[in-house]
DNA sequence: GGATCTGTCTACCATATGGTAAGTGAGCAA
DNA sequence: TTGCTCACTTACCATATGGTAGACAGATCC
């Protein structure tokens, strides 16, 4: 792998795990036996070197969406899927929903880049469940508010370790499917009407 | 006002907006016109004092929580009087669920501090659940993994401030109002059977 | 074979940060 | 008046951090 990609994964699993202002480039560096000044070659500042892993985690958080969703059927089917591919996603690249976490908190910027990147997504996933609704096949909500709701949800359940383990939910796979099966449980009792 | 307290403030709010770690006591004592010894002669060391603004916050927490609980009626009604009550707080003191979600990002031992304190109020909590599904009042789903989805719920419409912005809602009160109701809407139909 | 480019390294540097040490002055008790 | 405590300050310090400057080895081009 090239020196600037195994930067790049480096940098998303820290940013992910430890927080940006926690990973210093120092500690990168020496995690991947290089010299701090080879990260600088390739991404002249640190703030560019978050860009770049937003970037990159934005493309694939789209794919992957985009994957599951050209597969998927209409309907509630549809929601169930992107849920799943998400959880999915969660349990192959757990960096990538953290980085999501990370960077809606860091504010703007780096939230402006990766939501300008997912913009698409949200706004179909807009206009699909407002079609749903008006078709009476789920209940009526704004659906802005309701995908931040899923949303927040999803993400929370998946990356809301330490709460977790309050209650009582070891970060496992078996704990993931759970959790998994929980969230679609609520969202079609939530959702789903008797002619959907 | 006592400086020990002025500086809990202080430190509560730059904590919960800028994070921990982006917190420099340098710049606390600055925006409190004292000098940093000040803050280093009340609390030996900038640990110490995130563990006194995490306790006093917890005891906020529970007391808003608690108060709550008293009043509340039962059932649904009960669940809904939780949720208004920590919107109420959310609106009043927006700090305390930023640190809520800001301890859970540091991990332990910070978050066992807070998890800690809120324990009764979660235990508490679950057992409510599991009584109303028994009575089939509610549908049945793992208490603590509802618990879990409805915190993560919350406490994201609450505080993901960026991803809010993105789906097109502003942060002010009204805003607060819509998505308080949203979230009941979607509790109440996703929780509440026909015989609650 | 010399010039240039590429990727990485060594050597530094300015600044910020948490923290230590040692006062200073007001209030108070004997 | 002396001695002591309390709240707070000035003066430092060690370390970590992001970043600059420049060297060096190997490959590529002419």
């Amino acid at each position: 792998m090239s020196t600037p990609d195994r930067i790049l994964d480096a940098a998303l699993v820290s940013f992910a795990t430890r927080g940006y202002e926690s990973s210093s480039l120092d500690a990168l560096a020496q995690g991947l036996e290089i010299r701090k000044q080879t990260i600088l070659y390739w991404f002249p500042s640190k703030e560019v070197l978050l860009e770049a892993v937003i970037d990159r985690s934005a493309i694939e958080l789209a794919t992957a969406l985009e994957d599951s969703l050209a597969t998927a059927g209409d309907g509630w089917a549809r929601v169930e899927a992107v849920v799943r591919s998400v959880f999915r996603l969660a349990a192959r690249r757990p960096e990538l929903l953290g980085l999501v976490r990370e960077t809606g908190r860091l504010g703007t910027p780096a939230a402006t880049r990766l939501v300008t990147a997912l913009d698409p997504l949200v706004r179909r996933a807009s206009e699909f469940l407002e079609a749903e609704m008006d078709a009476g096949h789920m209940r009526r909500h704004e659906p802005r508010l309701l995908l931040l709701a899923i949303y927040s949800t999803v993400t929370g359940m998946l990356t809301e370790v330490e709460v977790l383990r309050v209650f009582g939910e070891e970060p496992t796979a078996r704990s993931l499917v759970r959790r998994r099966n929980e969230i679609l449980e609520l969202l079609r009792s939530a959702l789903v009407t008797e002619s959907g």
